[in-house]
RNA sequence: GCUCGUAUAGUGUAGUGGCCCAUCAUAAAGGACUCUCAUUCCUUUGACCCGGGUUCAAAUCCCGGUACGAGCACCA
């Protein structure tokens, strides 16, 4: 029995499900971003549940988060999507939440303020040996947590530590730290109501695992780096006596032709001017899709089909392209686009106009007329040799001499566009490294920028305001 | 090193003990249709990592090996 779209999810009986979507905000979102809203949006669709955006924006230092990211990263969610998220979190609004239930952990004896250094408790770690702050008391903790807060220690002075067990035979979830101090004098929060205002910060493992508990999250489905994380949240999960939601895992996902892009990477290769911006279409990022004219049904679908398994998998672009085809066929006006042209005059009957259909398979979409009151075409210098036939019109001879207007023979056909019906064009041909410029001569033509054409025996094109941008064939 | 995870055609994916000499998509090749190298349709090629075990029966369960990936951050 084949399977349609997604597996079933377990636990949904009876339930309205609450799934999440958690980025960081610290750049637009990218192509693998994608896979995370598709299918936790799908589901929660599916299921009649709800779609949490939220946002781990609780490191102002290793990873801070981009101010505008808060903005944009909404309207791309429901650009993917074709509606909203159903809640927006940000957790750095949600601090006060976080540090109530760091105090309830040190109350609870289930945490401890661990004031060794990082490298210290490494040590710690490896030897599966207790620190010496883990027996502290309640009072000492609280007085420490104070400390915490009041900016007595410093960063790196003293942490949460959450006490699991540091005889756990995986080394990740030995006494895992869950907030810490971070200097935000010097490094702010970019979100000017957040700026300097707190002195500690959750990290990811305590934020995610508190906020999904306290918005009801029944589902988790993430990246299979994170399985650790799971497993540590459990045990703070277990702690707080609350039952941990349903997780799902997806391994990673490589595309061929693009690699191993980071945020980060992208970011500096911007600003070193290798690319315009985040939406330059040879980018992995949403907008740099976008510009290329990828649909967002076709990166759903995409993303749907690949699925939810922990693989790490390696897809070729043909594989989304061919799910954009599906979609933009239909709809795209065929046009010409003559490259490096090679003008010829035509001889003999010629005649005023010539009518060639807009789409070939919906005959309702009218003609378009090609004007000859010059007797002078453009051919692909590449098209020019031999006898030939110009597409739905006449067969002509390597002279220019038009021997019939009706197929006489086998001869290949060829695009061509007439001189007083086209224009100078570029076409745009985004590779890895860079966009390569064929200029030529496109069919005239009123079609608004954004404009998805195909491009005859060419491909499929958006328009832009420097020319048209080759999508895919 | 320790811990965790995954292994089905070129690439993805279905399959949770007999319906599987293994599904679907995509790619490739061929063909039909078509005045596009497009769209649509048809056909072909092509896979259960290896070795043991359990069972009447294994892609499916168990053990070992191998390969690949991830975690062991006061990042997310």
């Amino acid at each position: 029995m084949k399977r349609e779209g997604l597996p079933e999810l377990k636990n949904v009986d009876g339930i309205k499900p609450v799934f999440r979507f958690a980025p960081n905000p610290n750049g637009p979102l990218s192509f693998g971003h994608a896979r995370g809203i598709v299918i936790n949006g799908t589901y929660a669709k599916k299921h009649e549940g709800t779609l949490i955006l939220r946002f781990d924006d609780t490191d102002t230092t290793v990873k801070p988060p981009s101010l505008s990211a808060y903005g944009l990263i909404p309207k791309e969610v429901e650009w993917l999507l074709g509606r909203p998220a159903d809640r927006i979190v940000i957790a750095s609004d949600r601090i006060p939440q976080y540090y109530e239930h760091a105090e309830k952990m040190l109350e609870g004896e289930f945490g401890y303020v661990c004031k060794c250094s990082a490298e210290a408790f490494r040590g710690f770690r490896e030897a599966k040996s207790n620190c010496p702050c883990r027996d502290k008391s309640v009072e000492e903790n609280i007085q420490d947590w104070n400390k915490m807060l009041d900016g007595t220690y410093k960063p790196g002075d003293a942490v949460v530590r959450v006490k699991t067990d540091m005889t756990l035979k995986n080394p990740a979830l030995r006494d895992w730290p869950a907030l810490r101090m971070q200097d935000t004098i010097t490094n702010p929060h970019p979100r000017p109501n957040i700026g300097s205002t707190y002195k500690v910060w959750p990290l990811l493992d305590f934020q995610s695992a508190v906020e999904d508990h306290l918005q009801g999250v029944t589902h988790i489905i993430r990246g299979k780096d994170l399985m650790d994380s799971t497993r540590k949240q459990t045990l703070l999960y277990e702690h707080f006596g609350w039952t941990y939601p349903e997780t799902i895992y997806w391994g990673r996902v490589k595309v061929h032709e693009w690699g191993g892009f980071s945020t980060s990477k992208m970011r500096a290769s911007i600003e070193n001017g290798e690319y315009s911006g985040w939406d330059d279409p040879r980018l992995p990022t949403i907008q740099g899709l976008q510009a290329r004219g990828i649909q967002a049904e076709a990166l759903r679908n995409f993303w749907i089909e690949l699925g939810v398994t922990q693989k790490d998998i390696s897809v070729p672009l043909a594989t989304l392209f061919s799910h954009n085809t599906k979609k933009i066929d239909d709809d795209a006006p065929r046009l010409s686009f003559i490259r490096n042209p090679v003008e010829v005059q035509l001889t003999g009957d010629v005649p005023d106009t010539v009518e060639l259909p807009i789409h070939p398979n919906h005959s309702e979409k009218g003609v378009r007329t090609i004007s000859l009151d010059t007797p002078s075409i453009y051919i692909e210098s590449e098209d020019a040799h031999g006898t030939y036939r110009l597409k739905e019109f006449a067969d002509i001879d390597a002279s220019g001499n038009i021997e019939s207007v009706e197929r006489s023979d086998k001869r290949p056909i060829i695009h061509w566009t007439s001189s007083s019906t086209s224009k100078d064009a570029t076409l745009m041909i985004p590779n890895q490294e860079e966009i390569q410029h064929i200029s030529g001569r496109v069919e005239s033509n009123n079609y608004s920028i954004g404009t998805i054409v195909q491009l005859e025996r060419i491909g499929y094109s958006i328009i832009t305001s420097d020319g048209y941008l080759l999508m895919h064939e």
